[in-house]
DNA sequence: TCCTAAGCGAGACGGTACGTCAAGTCTTCTG
DNA sequence: CAGAAGACTTGACGTACCGTCTCGCTTAGGA
């Protein structure tokens, strides 16, 4: 019977925080400038979010995924495939807010791995299935070996962009695609 | 004619960033605290470095460099290093303090870039050149393809125990073997 | 058409005031603790009084009022009579929840000036006259001076109740008496 | 050894103090307006004083005593000294900001009775000392007769004050000599 | 040997942000 | 349509650390 949770106010934060990230980091971030920003009060934020990390990980769920970047109609060619995924990732990273906004997902598991394995587990889930999946299919297909882990190479390839979101290196594609063609290579069949 | 910087003093903040961090975390570390627990005062600290992230990256320099564990003889058989290495960089990661300060290290890199990279660089660069040297070696003995690209390879296993150590997983040597013998597959001269 | 003011809400609400006060002390009873307390709600609490110190204010109304105990019946002698209102107040004093009550009062005063002055006219004026009264009964009878002002002795008889709740001395019945022996003297026609 | 305490920043919040009082009343003042007012950090406030009835006191102490004006030669005429006293607590308690003042210190007492009362007994005491000796004197000369209790005139003659000051009337000195009058009448030798 | 300039502990200082509390206003639904 | 429930903005609370700034006390060189 109380009057309802406002969603504008709500709408409110999560975007002041994705601002605020991409700005100055997920360091520079305090509630007071998240509130002043977002036209709201500190007690209406700490009413909802128990933490600063709880309300990046809310901001980053309704956000574009970082690292879970578009995904385009799988092919069967597994190397085009992961080529067009790295190609994908590779451009959702090179926009600095999206950066910013891994690096606070990486900032935020690094000093509460619990909620961090939380946050990771859901950006990286999608990505880890998509990846097995096709590997699954071209082995299917009989173009990779059955002793081959999939579920590793994915998380691999989800360990690759975390570092180098991590160290913010301009996604070198051209390594990524080599990386990817030695992958070929070792999981391919003889 | 001045006094010399005491030793003792230096020595024991380090120590005590390295303490602190095992305990609660880069993020819950104060200078205040570090000063208390250093027996020293905030002014010495604020002396000698510039900043919270100054203190870590000395101390982690003076210890144990995490993600660089005890290198063993390398030997002519590639996979064998690798696997050894990876074995060791597991048991490095298995002892709670070690995982913190690798934690600590990515929460300062992921928080201050620069500063990050840096001590990156010098933290992955002997490891990098390590895992590069085996290949080349192996490629002069004929077993790897003229076209591998060692440094990227190498970079790969960095990323996976930095990827590691953030998710705080249990270092699962099974699943880094079978990641390493797709990677020996792949580079392997046909 | 219009619903009735809750009479059961108002009486709730005055009494949560009266055992908060008694409880805690004016200082600490907030709306929102006299709102649990009462079972009502807090725009309930603001649509019939303008303040904390209005609700005190009818709180004390209702209630007994203190520095105005029961009065007996009145005498011929003026000593007496006030040697038995002095007893009454004492009494009505030596009980904690009506000091607190009184504090209250007071406190109100000394921060809302306008507000206080209303209220202790209300409840200081019967005192005041009746005293007055008593002076000048005995002063018909030809016991009083003709030059002396009743008022200003009544005045400082509640002068005297008010400073001793104040600094919630025990209030000492041989003093206050001693008092009063000195005033009838002083009164007195030669 | 460490750096002494600033009297300056302690002296610049017990006049920000006594300003916010005479402006505002006790209840509107705030320690954060208080540390913007004196230019000083609210930490520096908390770090020398428990409460903010603390720092009225200490302003109370360091200023002028209300209820304590300055005190002229004493003569062998107690209703005359007595006027003089009287006429000059009027005057000080004309002024709003002494007033002010005078209702802040009992607006404390009547919400901390532990610490007011001690204030309060600092205040008192001189002036009782001072009336009282003055009745003494006088009954060594004979003019007061034995059975007075002096002590009990003079805390009277500090609840009138006291009950002016909280009324906030203008100190009616016509009433208050017509009751030093009474008084001399009842304390006097027949 | 003593002088003296810096190092050092201690901790006060002006700040910023924290997370909490209550004030007073505003919705919503229920009786 | 009054009233309970409670979300909302506002603003102060008292605390924790920040980085800077004296203090008075070592503690070496260089004189």
């Amino acid at each position: 019977m109380p009057r309802p949770r406002s969603e504008k106010a709500q709408q409110a934060v999560l975007s002041a925080m994705r601002r605020a990230v991409a700005a100055g980091g997920y360091q520079r971030v305090t509630i007071e400038g998240l509130a002043a920003e977002a036209g709201v009060s500190k007690q209406t934020i700490y009413r909802w979010w128990p933490s600063k990390a709880a309300i990046l990980g809310e901001a980053l769920l309704e956000g574009e995924i970082p690292g879970d970047p578009p995904r385009h109609e799988p092919t069967d060619d597994l190397a085009a495939d992961l080529h067009e995924w790295l190609t994908a990732a590779g451009a959702h990273l090179s926009r600095p807010e999206n950066i910013a906004l891994a690096r606070a997902l990486i900032a935020v598991t690094a000093t509460d791995p619990r909620l961090g394995a939380a946050l990771n587990d859901r950006f990286a889930r999608q990505t880890v299935a998509w990846v097995s999946e096709r590997i699954e299919h071209a082995r299917a297909l009989g173009m990779v070996r059955p002793d081959v882990d999939a579920e590793a190479i994915a998380d691999e390839i989800v360990a690759l962009t975390s570092y180098s979101a991590l160290l913010g290196r301009p996604f070198d594609a051209a390594r990524a695609f080599a990386f990817v063609d030695v992958l070929m290579h070792g999981i391919a069949t003889d």
